[in-house]
RNA sequence: GGCCCCAUCGUCUAAGAGGCUAGGACACCGCUCUUUCAAGGCGGCAGUAGGGGUUCGAGUCCCCUUGGGGCCA
């Protein structure tokens, strides 16, 4: 059975790219019958960031990506991953390194000095076993390193890149428990993968260069190793290097609070390195498990296009289903200051079938519709002086906002009727009264028809806006 | 610097394991619809990094160069 994982470590929130990796993981697990599992590298202490763990679950569960086990945590299992480098120590595959972190010290700065790459020179390992014991039980502070194999290449398949070879004399005696008694990445991650039956590993290509210590130790501790899959990273916009913060929104959650729904980034992260083939675009999380092929997923790392992104989250805002959108839109309005009432709904609804065509966000709402809210508007001044600049203008619109208590029902279609015929009496052109009218009610040149507008808005509103604003800007004129 | 990975429009990508006039999407630019803005429709711009092979035929296979990225420092 397919065993997967996504493993992060507590370090922060959860990045966009560290949530396309959780996605594939979670693809592949579901087209497969699989079992997803999300594990918690929690052993480095001095990168632990309270308050990470939550967010990476909450980011997983909003996006839909939701895990069949776990959360485990490794530091909980400090005793399993300390006994697993006893038994490399006893099967000769590693040993313990008495060396001081001040002789480490200088041994770099003199290789460096003489022009070599630095790294260490394997004093301990020629170290006899019976000195090494002796040693460790008069307890003297050691680490326990890899012994890797230097009269041979290690060689891995890599799912996606094929075949990776590196000569054994290129790596290094690794640390696997350093002398805290806590183990290195590559040890807990190894034995994790190992005892929890992981089937395939596909995490992102910057662990390409260690993969073969993790080979060799699965080799080591006589185990099968799983399918390694390294996923392309995500690149930022100016192409150069990986996305970070400087870039923009990173965190899945980040997003979420601009208003990008979890389906849209979820739709935009999938093709970023993976495409069904064809011209498919937009492809729901259900559509992905049937499409989903891990051999599709390309190499090269994708640059992150937020205009993509935005397009994408449009579609899928002018698409969404009215009442669920009203209830995504409700806490943007909260964070606005806008204080909606139950009662409030209908209106809110009619707003957001007008409006969710012209967002791309759902954090854009509040402020385009904050008129809906208030009689406080601010008047766009470039299109007062466009529309409404001149005396006559502010006496026609006054006549035509008088007529519309004559309208019997107060719809789209008699609203337009009314101010069509009112226009063809007065000898203007509908635009002339459409225009200025829908700066005095929204404050803006920009926005819905006008008389669907004015129908959502009701005659109330209307007429009280419009008297409102032509006597504060008459005055200030 | 050493080692590793990668390479199709500006960006995301397609071209089932050689047959192509190199397709789609975002962005951009026109036109259209129209009361503005969107959305929609129609159209345009734009790419196989360079050089060698293999082959009747190469975006697809091999080599080199160049460029980009990652890891170790």
């Amino acid at each position: 059975m397919v065993r997967v994982r996504f493993a992060p470590s507590p370090t922060g929130y959860l990045h966009v790219g560290g949530a396309r990796t959780a996605l594939y993981n979670w693809l592949f697990a579901r087209k497969n019958g699989g079992r997803f599992i999300l594990r918690i590298e929690d052993t480095d202490r001095t990168r632990y960031v309270p308050g990470s763990v939550d967010d990476i679950m909450e980011s997983l569960r909003w996006l839909g990506l939701v895990w069949d086990e776990g959360p485990y945590f490794q530091s909980a299992r400090i005793q399993i991953y300390r006994e697993h480098a006893n038994l490399l120590l006893e099967k000769g595959h590693a040993y313990r390194c008495f060396c001081s972190p001040e002789r480490l010290d200088e041994l770099r700065k003199e290789q460096m000095a003489r022009g070599l790459k630095p790294g260490y020179d394997r004093k301990c390992r020629s170290l006899p076993a019976e000195e090494s014991s002796k040693l460790a039980k008069e307890g003297k502070p050691f680490v326990i390193r890899l012994k890797v194999p230097l009269d041979r290449e290690i060689v891995f398949e890599d799912y996606l890149r094929g075949t990776i070879k590196v000569k054994g004399s290129e790596l290094e005696d690794i640390i696997l428990l350093k002398s805290d008694g806590f183990p290195t990445y590559h040890l807990a991650n190894v034995v994790d993968d190992h005892l929890m039956g992981i089937t395939h590993v596909m995490r992102a290509d910057e662990w390409i260069p260690s993969t073969p210590y993790h080979i060799f130790m699965y080799e080591a501790f006589g185990w099968e190793a799983p399918v390694f899959a390294h996923l392309p990273v995500i690149l930022a916009p100016d192409g150069k290097g990986k996305l970070s913060k400087r870039h923009g929104a990173t965190s899945v959650l980040e997003f979420r609070k601009m208003g990008i729904l979890p389906e849209a980034l979820v739709n935009f992260l999938a093709l970023l390195g993976w495409s069904p083939g064809g011209d498919r675009e937009i492809i729901s999380l259900e559509e992905m498990i049937e499409l989903f092929d891990l051999r599709k997923v390309g190499k090269r790392g994708s640059v992150f296009d937020f205009n993509k992104l935005y397009w994408m989250n449009s579609y899928y805002i002018r698409n969404k289903d009215l009442k669920e959108l009203l209830v995504l839109s409700k806490p943007f309005y909260q964070d606005a200051g806008i204080e909606l009432q139950e009662k409030d709904d209908n209106t809110l609804l009619n707003i957001l079938s007008l409006y969710r065509e012209r967002v791309k966000t759902l954090s854009e709402l509040p402020a385009v519709t904050k008129y809906f809210f208030t009689d406080d508007i601010e008047y766009d001044p470039e299109g007062l002086k466009k529309h409404l600049s001149s005396k006559e203008k502010f006496l026609l619109i006054r006549e035509f906002t008088k007529t519309l208590v004559e309208i019997d029902s107060f719809t789209k279609e008699r609203i337009e009727q009314k101010l069509r015929e009112f226009a063809t009496e007065k000898g203007v052109h509908p635009k002339e009264l459409i225009h200025p009218i829908r700066i005095l009610l929204t404050g803006k040149t920009i926005g819905p028809g006008l008389f669907e507008l004015m129908e959502v808005l009701g005659r109330e509103a209307c007429i009280r806006k419009l008297e409102r604003g032509i006597s504060i800007l008459e005055n200030a004129n």
